[in-house]
DNA sequence: CGTTTGGTTGAAATGTGTCAAACTTTGTGG
DNA sequence: CCACAAAGTTTGACACATTTCAACCAAACG
């Protein structure tokens, strides 16, 4: 598929996620050319010293962004869900430092560098919200240090379970404080800094605590409340839009 | 002191690291109005929860982020040297998600936020190159979210030590392997995600492999490839310009 | 010169990793 | 639709990296 599609909708509502948008801004983004592509689960979108000339944006599915050691260890620096956009830093790094890849059966669109830095020049409000999702992405980062640096197994896991659960609710994708999560518990070590061995210990604890219950792909938390203290979970970070601020209160 | 002066001057070089400045970009950038502050040490310059209308460029000295938990344990998210400049995300982010402050005595200088935004607008290459900055913060953030995953003491510290020292070096901050370092080890505990006596006991071991010496607020590689080895370390994350990329391999 | 700050040490407690095996679920091809 | 393979989860026992606590020492500093 090619341009000027009703794919590229997704882009649209990217934005008006934080910005109101002019119609001369709408119409920019509406004939950006756009190539939505289907990936397979578990393949790699980007892969570190990469120079790519486009980037993607997540339409569908999961995708996470790895970085391997030279000890051949493998991190996961950040999960993608719909409405992510992983690698925008590549509009303005010519190198990858890190792998992007899929961790489900993905939708994404991508769109060409030329394109975005064309838009970038004539709509300095665009540019700013490009600019904004990739300090957002930082942000994250800085949480994720954080939680990585100073929390043990339990509050880590359900850190992360918080963070997902908002981030996917902020997407459309959650309700209930219920959602899909069809990452494995290796994958749940990978991006924890933990053993497999231990995030199952640690789910173990957490079930048993009455806080979540995951399986088959699906994520719940029985006590939001308990899990986000479990977590110290502030959702600050996250510079969720004014509107969505409320929804955690529920 | 106020605008035009000299001080400014540290700005066009942070820019003229990674772009060739037209003219007029240079004289945009020497107008813009800075002032430039010395500050004590050990110092909040913004916390969390500020919204700040300006951010600092750090011209002189250490200073780091930190994020504080629930539980009030602290973590350092990264350091900040000369030619850094650690808040530039508040130029889009309106709320801060962590404190910035000053290790030692610092010399910052201020920008405020409309005349950066002015600047952006006016001139899209510097725009970008301030982005640019934001996104090798990030990068930096993704390595620091590995380094605490995946490296055990030993190699953690190997790692910041190897970064700090590029990033002195590429400041013109550092010379023969050799640099000040004005850490004490309950900041290398806050930064590692570690305990400060466990930090105690890896400095040792670190000296015993014969790959650093530290004391009285220096550090010197005494075994600079060694050190790389140990602490798994590829600069490519730092996207330095190209120029610099060479000075590792002495 | 005393006081503070930062560094060092030892011993014990503990969180987490490792290994190896068994079990369960999911997916797939016959 | 079953049977089988593959992938993911769970378990136990043990090893080990790291934390904690408490004390002591050294260096920096006014």
């Amino acid at each position: 598929m090619h341009g000027h599609s009703p794919q590229a909708y997704p882009l649209v509502t990217h934005f008006q996620r934080h910005l109101a948008l002019t119609e001369h801004e709408r119409a920019a983004l509406a004939f950006l050319p756009v190539r939505v592509v289907g990936l397979k689960a578990d393949q790699d979108i980007v892969r570190e010293g990469d120079k790519p000339s486009r980037s993607a944006l997540v339409l569908e599915g999961f995708a996470c962004t790895t970085k391997i050691t030279a000890n051949g260890k493998r991190q996961i620096t950040t999960f993608h869900i719909a409405g992510d956009w992983p690698d925008l830093e590549s509009l303005h790094l010519d190198t990858m430092d890190s792998d992007f890849r899929t961790v489900t059966e993905c939708v994404v669109a991508f769109l060409d560098h030329t394109d975005l830095k064309a838009l970038c020049e004539q709509y300095p409000r665009l540019a700013a919200q490009l600019w904004r999702t990739t300090l957002i992405q930082g942000a994250i980062y800085r949480e994720w240090v954080t939680n990585l640096g100073q929390r043990e197994a339990f509050s880590r896991i359900a850190h992360l379970f918080c963070e997902m659960m908002v981030r996917m609710e902020d997407a459309g994708l959650a309700k209930d404080k219920e959602c899909s999560f069809p990452l494995t518990q290796s994958l749940l070590a990978e991006a924890s800094g933990m053993s497999t061995v231990h995030v199952n210990r640690t789910l173990q604890a957490l079930r048993e605590a009455g806080l979540i219950e995951l399986k088959s792909g699906r994520l719940k938390a029985l006590d939001w409340e308990g899990l986000v203290n479990a977590g110290e979970f502030d959702p600050a970070y996250l510079h969720r839009p004014r509107e969505r601020m409320s929804q955690l209160q529920q």
